[in-house]
DNA sequence: AGCGCTTTGTGCACCTGTTCACAAAGTCCT
DNA sequence: AGGACTTTGTGAACAGGTGCACAAAGCGCT
């Protein structure tokens, strides 16, 4: 019950090359550090002061080895015999994710999932504040959630300037998505967290983050096929 | 705007290292599988009967060989000079993930993102169907949701029996979702997507994937960083 | 001060996945 | 039928990521 884990393998998307611009750090260990920062905050909480990277590393779901050389990646933070100090290693991990500024964002689509994300309590918990809400349905502009009134689509450009917007969450159906991106690039918006289930074109100075519920459970079916198919080791399904 | 496409770089999950037990099928292939699948699929309804691995890949928003590779891993398939039949490829594909069969899927948690959830089409489409939601307060149960009534924690392990649930959705509070992980598991679900912004311990005979919108935005947050870091090359933020 | 214990940081070998580039295979036109 | 053209399928080089195993570094006890 409480194994090395087997974690989604990876997948969230295809993409291209990321010739890894000036950072020293891999992409691989950008994606992990946010789960050592959330569980180092868990630790912080419960009043730990010190860890050691097994303990760190089982928490997290990782190896030791892997957790030890993610890490050296920001720095020589360890003290060896002790482990890491939770408080400094939570501000140093902060610091290389560039948690330390705050990032406006805007969430386009206030529909069954839009209200999901806009009541959502973890996005501010990082530094990253909802500015806005859009929505094209005339019937939604106007209603207030969590505090914010949405507000129409055209209205869109506007919004991102006047906050500075730099990150946008698309939770429109897949048919305007692709509009609705290059709304947001256009003006001026520099990395998008899709919803929609569409490969989204932008130029290569945006980065897209994909979330596709679909496809998590494709994969999981892939894997659940393989296990019903093969340790019975005869008895088939029959209709072939 | 059309551009080779930089894609959530990969993610999701930390995880063991997946030792490809039988099958000569690549994890990263299987994860781009279901979006060639969701491509051919529109494809197909624009009345496209033969497609070109060049084609595909633009759509799909990867390179061609690598779409080539991917594809020869489930069978030779194409015609050399014309290109892959649509329908057929999709039937291959959809065999290769093993979605010929169907799944029955139950959701824990109807708070804000279970009620999204329960209410997206994009589940049945491709044979997940939703068999039962489940909450543990007493004020949610009866609920009707979409056509499903809203059952009460204490039937989870009747209802996975009853209906032969394989895949389990966690969408409770973090604090729960190691607990209803570990009842899902007891009562024999093999697959689980977890939403909660925690790291699961399973059997490894089950697989997790996990679905985390805050480590996103961070990795997002990284990349932001570096873009507003870099181009200007003098000028720093100053407060070290 | 010295010694043994703990734990970090990393060199190295391995493995998975990506990309290139081209021969093999098929189509279509003459 | 033959030849030019298109596109697949894949061998081979490369790149990125993982895990092992251990030397170096710091701690605390005597
Ligand atoms: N609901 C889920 O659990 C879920 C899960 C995974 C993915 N998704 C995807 O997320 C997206 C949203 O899903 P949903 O269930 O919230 O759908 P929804 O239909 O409930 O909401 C979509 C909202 O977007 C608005 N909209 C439509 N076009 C717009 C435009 N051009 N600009 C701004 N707003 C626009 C609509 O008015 C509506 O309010 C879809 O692409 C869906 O496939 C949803
Ligand atoms: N809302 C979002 O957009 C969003 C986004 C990302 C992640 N999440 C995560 O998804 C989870 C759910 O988020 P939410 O916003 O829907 O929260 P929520 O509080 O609205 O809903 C949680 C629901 O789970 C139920 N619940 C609590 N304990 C339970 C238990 N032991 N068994 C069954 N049901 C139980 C509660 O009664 C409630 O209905 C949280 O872990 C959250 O961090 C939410």
């Amino acid at each position: 019950m409480s194994l090395p884990q087997s974690e989604g393998p990876d997948s969230q998307g295809p993409h291209s090359p990321l010739p890894r611009r000036r950072t020293g750090i891999p992409e691989a260990t950008v994606a992990r550090l946010p789960v050592y920062l959330r569980v180092l905050g868990g630790l912080a909480e419960t009043g730990v002061t010190t860890v050691s990277s097994d303990a760190l590393a089982v928490a997290a779901g990782v190896g030791s080895a892997k957790l030890r050389k993610d890490l050296s990646h920001l720095g020589s933070y360890g003290t060896r015999g002790v482990g890491y100090d939770v408080e400094y290693l939570v501000y140093q991990i902060s610091r290389t994710l560039g948690l330390t500024q705050h990032y406006s964002v805007v969430i386009i689509g206030v529909g069954n999932l839009g209200h999901a994300l806009a009541n959502y309590a973890g996005f501010a918990s990082r530094g990253f504040q909802i500015v806005a809400l859009i929505d094209s349905d005339p019937r939604r502009v106007g209603e207030d959630i969590n505090g914010l009134e949405v507000r129409h689509l055209d209205e869109l450009e506007t919004v991102v300037k006047e906050h500075e917007v730099s990150i946008g969450v698309i939770a429109t159906p897949a048919a305007s998505a692709q509009d609705v991106c290059d709304r947001l690039v256009s003006a001026g918006v520099t990395s998008v967290l899709n919803f929609a289930p569409i490969v989204l074109a932008v130029p290569d100075t945006v980065d897209v983050r994909k979330v596709d519920l679909s496809i998590e459970l494709q994969i999981l079916a892939f894997h659940e096929q393989r296990k019903s198919a093969g340790p019975p080791a005869s008895l088939e399904v029959g209709a072939g």
